[in-house]
DNA sequence: AGTATCTACTACGAGACGTCGTAGAGAGGG
DNA sequence: CCCTCTCTACGACGTCTCGTAGTAGATACT
């Protein structure tokens, strides 16, 4: 369940923004503001999100209204952990941390700093 | 370039385990021990996956070696850092990291923890 | 009744990938 | 010198994913 395409980000994007479900209608009029789609563009692309199981359709009146099961830093989240499982458990998954730590710059090791903080003072 | 197939896969880890440069037949060789393949298959995975810039051919002999640009650890790290980058920047990213941290697991935190710490000694 | 709105279903082209085959160039043994 | 082996070069085909959209049929508003 790894990557979406472009315009599967972007309508997710929307759902994420939003803050709340969304009809088609919704993130297609939203969408429309920058890109020109057809409406059933959007529809098929939110009904395979939901068969792969991104969104959730949930029947409102007669439209069915979409949300996004995890928010956007889960699923990005959960993108790492999958990029992370590509290494062999062991030294080598900790060579690879060690690699990204050695990459996501100072904005990124303090942030990662200050959650394995938070961490450690949950357990 | 963010996901190789399953078999590109396959033949990265054998570049990868192997530790040098390695024939099309080597390859070959090795991933028959556990795979019914043809050698012109094989051949024209290690040609995309030249093609794609993930390892790079050498001529010798009649033959090309193939070696990996990047280390197994080194191309985790980017496929996390790619990962990484669908968060837009800032508190969002941060909240992806926290989450990231959250779901590594004990060891997984370990290792990070002492990875913040080289770099900071790093610097 | 007519029109707008929704979903359901189908379709099609491009690109990635797994999977090979064939052609053609050197290399080495008879 | 010819046969065979081994390589590369190039093309091909089926399947899947994804962007893109049309048509049909149900429903609802006017």
């Amino acid at each position: 369940m790894a990557g979406l395409g472009d315009l599967e980000r972007d309508v997710m994007a929307q759902l994420w923004d939003a803050g709340e479900p969304l009809t088609v209608r919704q993130v297609f009029d939203r969408l429309s503001r920058e890109r020109d789609l057809a409406y059933t563009t959007v529809m098929t692309v939110l009904d395979r999100l939901a068969k792969k199981g991104v969104v959730t359709q949930e029947r409102a009146d007669r439209a069915y209204r979409y949300a996004a099961t995890q928010t956007r830093e889960e699923m990005t989240a959960a993108l790492m952990l999958d990029a992370l499982s590509s290494a062999p458990d062991g030294a080598a998954r900790d060579a690879a941390l060690a690699h990204f730590v050695g990459r996501v710059g100072p904005d990124g090791a303090a942030a990662l700093s200050r959650a394995l903080e938070a961490a450690r003072n949950r357990a």
